[in-house]
RNA sequence: GCUGGAGUGGUGAAAUUGGUAUACACGCCGGUCUCAAAAACCGGUGGCCUAAACAGCCGUGAGGGUUCGACUCCCUCCUCCAGCACCA
């Protein structure tokens, strides 16, 4: 049959079919073989795969593939994270009903995941907007609630007004939000927490175990969590000797502070403030900087407002009173709220001090200039250098300093080591319709009740109309709202937030493990069974939001005792983005290239073998029309070999003899294998492991059989079979054909056994030995692979050509690497 | 500013971790086949230098260093990408 674009999608549907009547793919506990959990972000369903899809599931493919060849029990399961504002934005743009919308856009991603091929265990697929799995959202919550890690309170929140919902800190990204772009506003308002900063110190100390992780994420994950060492130095307030508590990471300055600063929302202002003259004003200042958003706060970039309230403060390390100032750049919910400002030794500190006309001090000597005086300080000094104008400590490094006077003043009482980190508590309440309900009741008497665990799911109410104004339309379902009080049975009322879907996304690889249990959020064994994910593979994109979440969660399942391990994701693989001429693929751009065009004119097997050899999959793939013709070609070379030289009747069998060309011919094949095993083992190198096949296959090409010679024609057979089995993870399709043309034994070629090479045919009889003289290429010279050094020497110096380089000078020193080259110094 | 990463042919990218720089592919050039084109196949392809081969010289962002030998290690600098950012 001709290699034909028509044949490729027979082949492709046929196999797909195969695939699925035959549930080839269905995994099960099996005692006797190694478990291997392998998994992909799941998506959004938007609509059609996309680029970034089909290049994220397609390595995926080829490592679950590869790992059922190994002989592991392979789970690769698939499912949609389905809740989400594009199904009720639809819904308010056109309509219609957000379930029948996602419905369907799951429809058409699952007939595209079909097309590709990939070798989901279909039994297992779920959408998180099935009731039946988030019925165990609202489990989990209620889990969290009983244990204090999910709380209400009121506070300023981030807003975004384009989706008309609360957003929380990891979704805002520059100040905007990270699905529509728009501006972020503050807002005050009651709202659902998760306690995730009762992990920090876990959440940031298991990362040094994560050492199959990406550095950049594993930075990422620990910037953001962001744990700070300092001290807490208590202040006082001069007249009414009111605490006043600083949190600083640099003690070792304490004796430059000018003066004191705290956010205009401290809890202290109030009191500070009353009474005293200028009250009036710093009124007016909070209230403005209240109206501003954090963004106008934050732009205003080094530009700092402030206002004296009027008060002192008592140093406690030289007893000086300071001034107590507000200013917008102290923000109250990092530390205390409040610093001790050292305008000589910080910046911010500085430019506010020449603001206001603050006074400095030095307490820091600048090695390079000693007799520096404040006021020809042109910026604060921020580098080491010996402490000055600190008593005691006069002299000593100032780093140094930082544990010396920390101690010190945990000894004297006025400070207390401590621990502040950036981590903040995750928001998860959202104002709109498509996504969980938060499962409590408020009851005028019984207060917050949560809902029993008999009545979950509380379910979505269907059918009903969203304007996408006037807050959560759920608000406006009256049997939905208006609920009798689980405990005095009198009326109370219903939640009407829904949970952000981000809390769907953090336990979905545990339900996988047992993803038809009604019973449980999980069962417990298939999870200790599968559990933890051995590769996991998404977009860079997900380094903090989905990561860490799903870390927390994994550890919150830890501690309720359903498992027994402390993180999810054993190996992760972040890969690149898919660039159009030099730009991420997007609809707004009109860069987008259709998996499905070119599906219809390469099929999938080419789309698969392009995407995994164009680069690294960590990498950016640069999309380019003409390249995925070499894929093609090389399929067809392929083809065209088990068409017109395999010659099944000749069998596989190596021949005890083997002349030179066929030794030769050998070793390529087993190094071959070699380097496949290794590069999909050890660095997911698919794009070199692809490379090394098609080294393969020149060589196959090359090498001559004529009708006559059964010998070599199964030394050929052979190196068929070899290249159909090492192509398979890659090419599912197409190798399935080919295995059937080379009359393969197993039903599928999914499930035959990887090969394995045989490393005494990788050594050669004679090799080349490159010689250089004084590290400069002058010769390559072929010699037994056996040669011992002392022949090898006499055998370069010999040689004509290295003669006439060294003529008469002596040879000074003779370096040889066994197998490689020698260096020749003169 | 801090953190993480990257700079190699016309292009995507390789380089056994200190040992032949540019594998494999795209593109381009030439050829075979064809009335012609496409497809397919074969050959060439870092730069300079001679008509060409041989030989030679240069060449992995820049400059230095270590080494018999550096894309790889060290120092200084430049550029680009990503994340965080008034976090005290």
């Amino acid at each position: 049959m001709p290699y034909t674009i028509h044949e490729i999608k027979r082949i492709e549907k046929k196999w797909q079919e195969f695939w699925r009547d035959n549930k080839t793919f269905k995994a099960e506990i099996f005692g006797d073989k190694p478990k291997y959990y392998v998994l992909e972000m799941f998506p959004y369903p938007s609509g059609k795969i996309h680029m970034g899809h089909v290049r994220n599931y397609t390595i995926t493919d080829v490592v679950a593939r590869f790992k059922m060849m190994q002989g592991f029990n392979v789970l690769h399961p698939m499912g949609y994270d389905a809740f989400g504002q594009p199904a009720e934005n639809a819904a308010i743009k056109r309509g219609v009903d957000p379930s029948s919308w996602t419905y369907s856009c799951i429809s058409d991603m699952r007939e595209g995941l079909t097309k590709m091929g990939f070798s989901y265990d279909w039994d297992r697929e779920f959408a998180t907007c099935d009731k039946e799995y988030y019925k165990w959202n609202q489990w989990i919550f209620l889990k969290m609630l009983e244990r204090g890690l999910a709380y209400k309170k009121s506070s300023f929140v981030n807003w975004c007004p384009s989706c008309d919902t609360t957003l929380a800190n990891e979704e805002v990204i520059n100040e905007e939000c990270w699905r529509c772009k728009a501006k972020v506003e503050q807002k005050d308002l009651d709202q659902w927490y998760l306690k995730i900063t009762a992990y920090s110190e876990r959440l940031l100390d298991d990362l040094k175990t994560l050492d199959k992780w990406p550095s950049r994420v594993i930075a990422m994950q620990s910037n953001w969590i962001g744990k700070s060492f300092g001290v807490d130095i208590c202040f006082r307030e001069k007249d009414t000797n009111e605490p006043l508590t600083v949190f600083t990471t640099r003690p070792d300055t304490i004796f430059g502070c000018t003066y004191v600063v705290l956010a205009p929302e401290h809890p202290l202002v109030d009191k500070l403030i009353k009474g005293s003259k200028n009250e009036q004003d710093v009124r007016q200042f909070i209230d403005k900087v209240k109206k501003e958003s954090k963004t106008e706060r934050a732009s205003a970039g080094n530009k700092k407002q402030g206002i004296f309230t009027g008060r002192y403060a008592i140093n406690p390390v030289n007893n000086e009173a300071v001034p107590i100032w507000l200013a917008d750049y102290v923000l109250m919910d990092y530390g205390t709220g409040a610093i001790m400002a050292v305008p000589a030794h910080d910046q911010r500190d500085f430019i506010f001090a020449k603001e206001y006309k603050l006074p400095l001090r030095i307490v820091i000597e600048d090695p390079k200039r000693r007799d520096l005086k404040e006021n020809e300080l042109e910026q604060a000094f921020v580098d080491e250098g010996a402490l000055v104008n600190s008593k005691q400590f006069d002299g000593l490094n100032n780093i140094k300093a930082i544990e010396k006077i920390g101690s010190w003043m945990e000894e004297d009482k006025i400070g207390k080591v401590s621990v502040h980190w950036r981590l903040r508590d995750w928001l998860i309440s959202r104002q709109r319709y498509w996504g969980t309900p938060i499962p409590v009741i408020y009851c005028p008497k019984c207060g917050t009740v949560p809902v029993p665990e008999k009545d979950l799911p509380v379910e979505l109410p269907a059918k009903i109309r969203i304007t996408g104004e006037g807050g959560s339309p759920l608000n406006y379902v009256k049997e939905f709202v208006i609920v009798p009080c689980p405990e005095c049975k009198g009326e109370a009322r219903r939640e009407t937030d829904t949970m952000a879907t981000f809390f769907d996304s953090s336990w979905y690889f545990l339900r996988y493990c047992s993803a038809r249990n009604g019973a449980q959020v999980f069962d417990k064994k298939e999870a200790a069974y599968w559990m933890p994910v051995d590769q996991y593979i998404g977009g860079i994109e997900h380094a903090i939001l989905h990561l860490l979440y799903s870390r927390f969660f994994t550890k919150f399942f830890k501690d309720l005792g359903m498992i027994a391990f402390d993180e999810p994701f054993t190996r992760l693989l972040t890969q690149g983005m898919v660039l159009k001429d030099a730009e991420v693929m997007s609809k707004s751009k009109g860069n987008v290239v259709d998996p499905d065009l070119i599906i219809d004119k390469y099929g999938a097997d080419s789309l698969r073998l392009f995407i995994l050899f164009a680069a690294p999959p960590e990498d950016q793939l640069e999309w380019n029309d003409s390249a995925i013709d070499g894929s093609w070609r090389f399929l067809n070379r392929v083809w065209n070999l088990v068409e017109y030289k395999f010659k099944k009747e000749a069998g596989f069998n190596l021949p005890s003899e083997l002349d030179k060309e066929d030794k030769e011919f050998e070793r390529i094949r087993n190094a071959t294998i070699k380097k496949v095993t290794e590069d999909l083992s050890v660095g997911l190198k698919f794009n070199t492991a692809i490379s090394s096949i098609m080294i393969f296959m020149n060589a196959i090409d090359k090498y001559k059989v004529t009708d006559d010679d059964a010998r070599k024609q199964a030394i050929l057979n052979l190196s068929v079979r070899t290249m159909t089995l090492l192509l398979a993870p890659f090419v599912p399709h197409f190798s399935e054909e080919l295995w059937q043309a080379l009359g393969g034994k197993e039903k599928t070629v999914a499930f035959s056994l990887w090969p394995e090479y045989n490393e005494a045919s990788l050594a050669q009889e004679s090799i080349q030995v490159v010689v250089q003289i004084n590290g400069k290429l002058r010769a390559k010279l072929d010699v037994s692979a056996d040669i011992s050094e002392e022949k090898l020497k006499q055998f370069v110096l010999s040689d004509g050509k290295v003669k006439d380089f060294i003529q008469d000078k002596p040879v000074r020193k003779f370096i040889y690497v066994p197998g490689k080259l020698v260096n020749l110094v003169i």
